[in-house]
DNA sequence: ATGGTGGGTTACCCA
């Protein structure tokens, strides 16, 4: 069972690239953000002809979550308590049935601007109410999966110039250890339960050619609870669409699950 | 040196 998160940075303009990399790919579940579509908007007759069922969390020009699955979807969680936030950056779903049924939730982190601003601060704090609603989630779904654009590398291995970055936002000590508290509620970077090394990435700025010079950072990420970890086959980062026309700035990331 | 690119909308926007 292949699962994806990808932010497209908008949907209308990237749904030629969901559709090419799904059908290369075939996901059984895709966490998209970024989509920039009031639910109105929302593609889901294209998306149904690719053989996904949609949830989703949209709004006009800025934010925007989906899940699309190849099984119907249940119990879905658009807001967080505590969150006063009308940006549409949280979607939950239960894919499947029984012994096999898979919590997924896709999050769309606040970016936070830069160290010190408002943004910043309420990025703090968005991550504090996300971690409880992500503690009582565990309690209820073993099968746990979130996902999404964390907006954080978590430690210096994931950024490519560590220096340059150094307490810049996105990588900055106090993100980095709000996304460790979210971490030791009992989950694990897929990603790096296959793969140590430095230079894999899930992100890169449009400007400067940064893709081509693979200055990046990985801030996109798949957290499995314990119970999934033990069903993890393998856990990849896609680069390729980044060389397609037009890219969204992000790649897609990928697990496999027994 | 505050650039540069690319979404969105037509903005003191957002990334």
């Amino acid at each position: 069972m292949k699962i994806a998160s990808w932010n497209v940075n908008s949907l209308n303009v990237r749904l030629p690239h969901v559709q090419r990399w799904c059908e290369e790919h075939r996901p059984d579940v895709l966490s998209l953000q970024e989509t920039k579509l009031a639910d109105e908007k929302f593609p889901h007759e294209a998306l149904r002809e690719l053989g996904f069922e949609c949830a989703f969390s949209g709004q006009k020009s800025y934010n925007g979550v989906a899940i699309l699955a190849r099984e119907p979807m249940r119990d879905l969680v658009k807001d967080v308590d505590g969150l006063d936030d009308p940006a549409r950056r949280i979607l939950a779903a239960t894919v499947g049935e029984g012994a096999t049924a898979l919590r997924i939730i896709n999050l769309y982190v606040v970016n936070g601007q830069s160290v010190g601003s408002d943004k910043y601060a309420h990025k703090l704090k968005w991550l504090t109410h996300v971690r409880e609603f992500l503690r009582g989630q565990l309690v209820i779904h073993p099968n746990l999966a979130v996902m999404g654009d964390f907006n954080i590398a978590p430690e210096d291995r994931d950024v490519h110039d560590p220096e340059a970055w150094r307490e810049l936002v996105l990588c900055s000590t106090p993100e980095r250890e709000a996304l460790d508290g979210i971490v030791e509620l009992g989950f694990s970077d897929s990603f790096r339960l296959f793969s140590e090394e430095s230079g894999h990435y899930s992100w890169w700025d449009y400007r400067q050619g940064a893709f081509r010079r693979n200055m990046g950072l990985r801030i996109d990420l798949i957290l499995v609870s314990a119970a999934l970890r033990t069903r993890l086959k393998s856990a990849s980062i896609d680069r390729t669409p980044r060389t397609w026309e037009r890219p969204s700035d992000h790649v897609p990331v990928m697990i496999d699950i027994s």
